[in-house]
DNA sequence: AAAATATAGAAAATGGTTTTCTATTATTGA
DNA sequence: TCAATAATAGAAAACCATTTTCTATATTTT
């Protein structure tokens, strides 16, 4: 992956890309699922990044800061879906947690006069087709 | 406000709308902005409602499963914010976290075979005119 | 009315997240 | 290049929102 543009935005705030934050982007970019700051400590440990868990917060707070993260809310428990760079909706199984990005075009929200919308999430939750047909199969009273 | 809706929601799924819960459930409803579980459970104190924290975490809870509250993940803390029977979608003020409900028609999502789309969420986040007007007046350096 | 079920609330426990502090590392600037 | 400044890593402790326990009370159901 490319990272001279997460890098550029990153500094924009002064952040830094260090050898430990690129290591922990490379795992977090390649998961298909969105994850807590503890399964993503778990994911890098298995891969042999040796990481604090701090800095697994600290990194997705930097993320979300710069839009390459987005924090979602899912019975109570705080996941993290990686973006990139560009902005797209989502799709999210609340069976398995796998997101996937959607590409639709953005809803036109038509707000009262003075108001200022800086920002907007649309996103679309449900069964993806492993897990729909997962329940199919297994569900056998 | 009528309740008799929302007391058929509770009952379908053997929830009870007791005397505490009813009063509570008075000041949520008139509540514009969203709220922390301790916000409102300050807000019951200063309406004289005396209940345990506990019971505002509970009703929340219950109000979710119903779909009467929704919550909101902003800047790290959840946020709940009461949206009635009816579907819509929000305006969320980041200053004040003020909420304006908005009627538009829903976006339609263009989800690849076989996925299963069961809910949506769609809102905008922004300024509301107050904190605008005010940013605009106050920002003197 | 009696039995079963749900709720209220205080107190304690839990656990996710943040803070603190020190040692490194990277960037800035003279 | 060599300080000086600023940001980061990480372990440990602190914090605090949320949940769990447990007992008493209230509401349904039979």
């Amino acid at each position: 992956m490319d990272k001279s543009p997460i890098k550029e935005l990153l500094n924009e705030q002064k952040f830094r890309l260090t050898s430990e934050r690129e290591s922990l982007l490379d795992v977090f970019s390649r998961s298909s699922s969105m994850v807590t700051p503890a399964q993503l400590y778990e994911l890098a440990q298995q891969h042999d990044i040796r990481i604090g868990l701090t800095t697994v917060y600290r990194l997705l707070e930097v993320l979300t800061k710069i839009g390459v993260a987005t924090p979602f809310l899912v019975d109570g428990t705080i996941y993290y879906a990686y973006c990139g760079c560009n902005h797209h909706h989502h799709f999210v199984c609340l069976s398995c947690h796998r997101v996937t990005d959607l590409h639709n075009s953005c809803p036109s929200f038509h707000v009262p006069e003075n108001f200022d919308v800086i920002a907007h999430r649309s996103d679309a939750y449900g069964t993806c087709p492993d897990c729909r047909k997962a329940s199919e199969v297994g569900c056998n009273p």
